[in-house]
DNA sequence: TTGCTTACATACACATTTGTATGTATATTA
DNA sequence: TAATATACATACAAATGTGTATGTAAGCAA
């Protein structure tokens, strides 16, 4: 067939990752076939080959697609020394990346992918490593926004910021879940960003 | 060969369980076959055929085994009127569980299958709705005992019942994620106990 | 004790997937 | 502009898994 350009190629690599992407939603990681794949992608399985190595590589294509922009900006917004105290900087993440699961499919897809349609085991399962040392950054990272709060005194009782910011993490871990779980929305995502605000408050003096 | 007598039936069928769950645990629900099961549990995929009509009514009999009675246990903890505070109890509830988690290996196995190794896509689907409704269930009864708390001036501040108890159930339920996810053991199955005490004395008055 | 049923084991036929090998037309480059 | 590498499509071989059909020996009821 036709010999295509550079262009054309990282072209055609991208309809690959988004055709996977909606195939592996639709079916499972596991049940999805390289032929689902390069049918959706209306190209042929040696297209796919031609691309990546097998399946396996197209999932962490899709994931890295999604997850490391993300965990950037999580960290910019926990980070960053604005103009809101502390407690509100930690509403402000989490409620930007719900926001960004609100606006965003492509994440949105991808969440819903990791958490409920793989199932972790021989090469995947590397990748709940992965998870997990995100997860002990971010949470870190809200330990020390939880430690600016309590020097600026805007904590309620005698909480240690380390308790804090891992009962805030697995809050925010169970929220996400559930809001990808909650397809129709009525049970979680409408009120997502209430609940955050509430927990925050929690903790304010 | 030998025709069984019914007890040794309903051995092999409780055999053909235990093989699948170590089978599933091991190769996640979708790369395991009937062969795989059949022999790990010294049968042919004729016993396993025999018992079950395929691989998904063995999935939901792994399931059943071991939910519907931790459910049922939740419950009793939340609802009886013991001669502890509401608060305590919720705490002793959570605690209960992990627990069992702890102790109770097949519960362990069962849990690690279904948050990490399944997809749930076609016939998993109808589990996903399944786990939700429980986990309404669960969060109606936490709410209950936060309504009994704040009757008895027991709760810090003026939060509403209904958002603690949601709070909570998000928290408990990142927990178990992450406590699944957790092999070692090293970064929350340590701490779990502690982590509920300080999620529920961040409540307290 | 006979006959039917149970509790499996064995065998077969079919459909799927996978990786690779090979073909090919066109971009790219020297 | 000739040679080469690229970006695929096509074809092939092998393995694997599934459901079912059939076989069979022993339990059980009459």
């Amino acid at each position: 067939m036709v010999r295509k350009t550079k262009e054309d190629a990282e072209l055609t690599r991208r309809r690959i990752i988004d055709a996977a992407r909606a195939v592996f939603l639709a079916r499972g990681v596991s049940r999805s076939t390289l032929e689902h794949i390069a049918s959706h992608a209306e190209v042929t399985r040696g297209a796919v080959y031609w691309h990546f190595k097998n399946k396996t590589e197209i999932f962490h294509a899709i994931r890295e697609q999604v997850f490391l922009p993300l965990i950037d900006r999580m960290d910019d917004t926990l980070t960053i020394q604005g103009n809101e105290d502390p407690l509100t900087q930690i509403e402000n993440s989490l409620c930007d990346t719900i926001n960004e699961l609100n606006e965003n499919i492509e994440m949105r897809q991808t969440y819903e992918i990791m958490m409920i349609k793989c199932e972790y085991v021989d090469e995947f399962a590397t990748v709940l490593q992965q998870i997990l040392n995100n997860c002990s950054n971010i949470t870190e990272k809200i330990q020390l926004a939880y430690e600016r709060a309590e020097a600026q005194q805007l904590l309620i009782g005698k909480n240690n910021p380390r308790a804090l910011a891992v009962d805030t993490h697995l809050f925010f871990s169970g929220l996400l879940h559930m809001w990808v779980k909650d397809f129709d929305g009525s049970r979680f995502r409408f009120q997502a960003t209430d609940l955050i605000k509430s927990h925050i408050n929690l903790r304010r003096k």
